[in-house]
DNA sequence: CTTGACTCAGGAATGATTATCATATAGTTT
DNA sequence: AAACTATATGATAATCATTCCTGAGTCAAG
């Protein structure tokens, strides 16, 4: 039990959520500042192998991590992420009938609940419209940095090859990357093969 | 709906397995060389977006994909990775009674039971002493390489030291890498700080 | 004091997946 | 059908989470 052992999981005990490796490590920085990620994911495992702590194998996510060691299972958030216990009811527990189910030998089971935390319904009704905003995407490439300052020159819609002739891009590319300012709403078409650039597509330009 | 997209969708119907992005390619490939990774991806993705196909997240590993949209589970095979399906009684659905729990707005629940499938079950009483060689580990780097022929060289049992003259390695970097080696089973210690090759050993500097 | 067994931190590597972009293909409009 | 746009593909780089490898540190036996 080296020290830096100590302290992932003093501060995994510290904590109520179920912490993913690297939240953990950003925690830990605060009193380990030279500790690597590296050093907190195999201290994961070695605590994990030692049954000290509990990997959770959440679906398709980042694992997390839990010092409950009860058997237990858990809720998460399809918007925030978050993960809850969940409590399930004798009547629930499922591997009783399920031993040798279609000639496996079964070691396990897991139940997985997903939906909407208490504070994201609230969140859901309160405003509806905003989520775009929230899950739009970040970074513009150079290629599509150069679109969107030529549009923002241009006083009315244009059209590819106006941009093309603008910048040093091909028409071709010039389409390609319309495509995905569009995509990101940075972009939009008034009518059919003209464009202009939105507000997001300034703020987008102004980073 | 392309061409590859229609090969892809027409593949997956095919299989009784659950494959995953690479397995697909694979066998699509035969039909269609020039394609790449990246579109087997991106059409999955786009097929099980549009609800044609399921994406299954089984817990840690590479997802797999099911053309069967009717609401069922999977098992798992711990030792060969194998998934198929498994069905649940009536009693066992659990979304009914699980409404609203903790606050949450349920909108989805998953099981996922893992266990031996009946292959492996049967290998596993034939032979159980196999198992360790089955899942030893593989490469050997330079360094490895190097200490091991010296020991293969050397009639009788020799300690680090005499290994690191007959490399150009420090006597540190020898005994760091006779721990590996003795951990992949290819050196062993017939007495106290005196090692051999052994017959894996021999093995694997064949390869 | 020397030697070697054992453990560890952290840089480098890996595997799975996604993003980017030039090119190929499919669709529309004239 | 020509002219052009829109979309998909294929090659490749990038990214993200996770794991491996190795020199360095610690400690105990000789
Ligand atoms: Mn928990
Ligand atoms: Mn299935
Ligand atoms: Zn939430
Ligand atoms: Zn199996």
């Amino acid at each position: 039990m080296t020290h830096q052992r100590e302290i992932i999981l003093a501060e995994l005990k510290k904590s109520t959520d179920h912490p993913t490796a690297d939240e953990l490590y950003e925690r830990i920085k605060r009193q380990l500042p030279r500790i690597s990620l590296a050093t907190v994911y195999r201290n994961l495992e070695i605590l994990s192998t030692a049954g000290m702590i509990r990997k959770l194998e959440i679906s398709g996510r980042q694992k997390r991590f839990d010092w409950d060691l009860r058997e237990h299972h858990h809720i998460s958030c399809l918007r925030c992420q978050r993960v809850d216990n969940i409590e399930l009811e004798v009547q629930e527990m499922l591997p009783a009938q399920a031993e040798d189910r279609q000639g496996y030998d079964i070691s396990g089971w897991r139940v997985e609940f997903f939906g909407l935390c208490p504070k994201c319904r609230k969140d859901t009704n309160n405003s509806q419209g905003e989520e775009t905003m929230a899950c739009a995407p970040k970074g513009l490439s150079d290629n599509q940095r150069q679109v969107l300052e030529a549009l923002a020159k241009s006083k009315e819609a244009c059209g590819s090859k106006d941009i093309a002739a603008a910048t040093s891009l091909e028409a071709k590319q010039v389409s390609c990357q319309i495509t995905a300012l569009k995509k990101k709403g940075f972009v939009e078409s008034p009518i059919r093969c003209k464009y202009t650039i939105t507000p997001e597509g300034q703020g987008a330009l102004g980073e």
